[in-house]
DNA sequence: CTGTTAGCGCATTCAC
DNA sequence: GTGAATGCGCTAACAG
């Protein structure tokens, strides 16, 4: 059923009734209804990728995430769906996974899509000193032109924008609560390599450096790279018992996530350890089942839900011309619960 | 950049070059390594929403759920996009909310976007007997010809495939499996009016029938209307309690999902009940947070991992004319643990 | 007020 | 082997 079968049936030309379909002006009341009976008699719904070809807009976004298993992540993508979605955008969503082939292929699917902005959710779609820029050099020769919003990480190019969560100042500050609650060995445990992750071990050793100059800092970094809630929290698990070999006088455990703490919890349950009586565990990120827990889990809220909420608004700001700011960062709060 | 631009700079023609781009034969060596260089060179990328108008496919499919924050649809989301991905198929998901009105807006979004295959996950895009058949004539005269593969829900409509959990059965099991555990007062916990959580309730009452005809049957259902995770457990844990009052000589709580069983373990905890010791808890979905949980959560394994891998697997064969069959049911399991 | 024409980017006849 | 012409479904500029 296109305008065409419509016009035929109303005696009338295409464009006329592409005229009464958009609302346009200069259209007799008769006709018009004629058409508008017509287009509802058949159902009739316009193919939005024709018009997008001669509107040179697809209405279309993409959002590129690690893996929407992660409930961190998939509260973040709800949310940039809904307001996209209120302002007309359909959202493509992709899951990478770790490899940087497959974010490389899903930039390139997005650029055959014309997706008219993209959100990225993660620190590992930035760029660090250390990369050799390729992702970048990608990045800027399939989506040169297609605003570019990204969610805890940096991408220096003329189309990206950036809001970032500053992990790194509340891991500092972390340290700095755990102190003031009389912990005197406070160790750090994390996992996969990220930029996230960096940021939040670079603030473990300065809050330590400022708050408790003369403690030992003591990190663990647990082996494996995927993220999902199930292997995060096994791998929590195992790394506890490791760290109460490695460092028997800890008597406080930060991690990089919430997935992670929960984890590490279970594995110091298993090995008769009390919760924050022996020692203390805090996490990152606010999860729910942090509350949910025995005992329930003081963590770093990162504020990933304001994130999100913010990156979705500024690439609307840009996807209209509105110039947002090209960076922004969001301060952290600290949840304070039993664990710690 | 178009084939055109292209086409322009190797001095052929705009159909050479879409020979090339799609490994056509009839190319002699030379113009096709030219054409091919430039492409590269010029980063080009085929339009494929201008491909799909002309070959009449877009290579997308739909996936509607009511909301991707509830984990168990995330896994369902996750599973489903990575096996369509595998085949070259975009997904546009969305989550509908509970309203109506919001699932035939998609309906119709997905129409327009000329999706080639749909997904719906969750019981409420289903049919019932009470219910006025809006849904259905929406989706046949929308989506009427495109293949729907619906999980945990039947719509009887030549173009679409069923895949259910059976929950019915799972649930009668289940009070089988309490009473085998010596429980003599076996309460219902459920929620939000859905056709599934109907089922299961069904089980419920014909298990009693069945293994406890003298065991008076007691159901408590809880207000309120949104699924995601925080507002189940709220309401858990708010029922817990009120069933308490309720049924003071209860032992055993049957739960229509693992969300709302993990708020009444805490609402029992609030008023010092001890699981299982006092009343044993039991949840629906096998959801990770249920191992996490002290005690940790005896739970029906509705296999909705499973029946998502099977959806997307009998979409692919109905896209490609392969008549998978029309109805298939995936039995439950009872997972042991620590909480019945 | 309405119809004709052209073109969005691409794939596919059908000639040559 | 390759190019010109046509059309996918739609909107827009220009006539009338």
């Amino acid at each position: 059923m296109t305008i065409y079968d419509i016009a035929k049936q109303a005696g009338v030309s295409a464009s006329t009734v592409s005229r009464v379909i958009n609302r346009k002006p200069g259209i007799s009341e008769a006709t018009r209804r004629k058409v508008q009976k017509l287009l509802e008699e058949n159902n009739y719904t316009p193919d939005v990728t024709a018009r997008g070809l001669v509107m040179q807009s697809s209405w279309t976004v993409g959002i590129l995430i690690e893996d929407i298993r992660v409930s961190l992540h998939t509260d973040s993508v709800y949310i940039i769906e809904q307001e996209l979605m209120e302002h007309g955008y359909t959202c493509i969503t992709l899951s990478t996974g770790r490899s940087l082939e497959k974010k490389l292929d899903f930039i390139r699917l997005l650029e055959q899509r014309r997706v008219e902005g993209v959100i990225m959710i993660g620190s590992m779609f930035g760029e660090e000193e250390n990369t050799d820029g390729r992702f970048r050099r990608e990045v800027a020769s399939h989506l040169g032109t297609t605003p570019i919003v990204l969610v805890n990480g940096e991408l220096k190019l003329p189309n990206v924008w950036c809001i970032i969560s500053d992990e790194e100042r509340g891991t500092e500050e972390s340290v700095a609560y755990l102190i003031r609650k009389q912990r005197k060995r406070i160790s750090y445990l994390t996992d996969v390599d990220t930029p996230s992750n960096h940021l939040k071990r670079r603030g473990y050793f300065s809050g330590c450096m400022k708050y408790a100059p003369d403690m030992p800092t003591q990190l663990y970094q647990a082996p494996g790279s995927d993220t999902n809630p199930t292997d995060s929290v096994a791998r929590g698990r195992e790394a506890a018992k490791e760290m109460c070999r490695l460092f028997p006088d800890t008597d406080a455990i930060l991690c990089s996530t919430d997935m992670m703490a929960i984890g590490c919890m279970q594995g110091l349950k298993d090995i008769g350890k009390n919760i924050p009586g022996d020692i203390a565990v805090m996490g990152v990120d606010n999860a729910l089942f942090g509350q949910l827990l025995q005992p329930t889990l003081t963590t770093l809220d990162n504020k990933m839900s304001e994130c999100s909420r913010n990156a979705a608004r500024m690439l609307l700001d840009a996807l209209d011309g509105r110039e947002p700011s090209r960076k922004i960062i969001i301060p952290t709060e600290i949840i304070e619960r039993d664990s710690a």
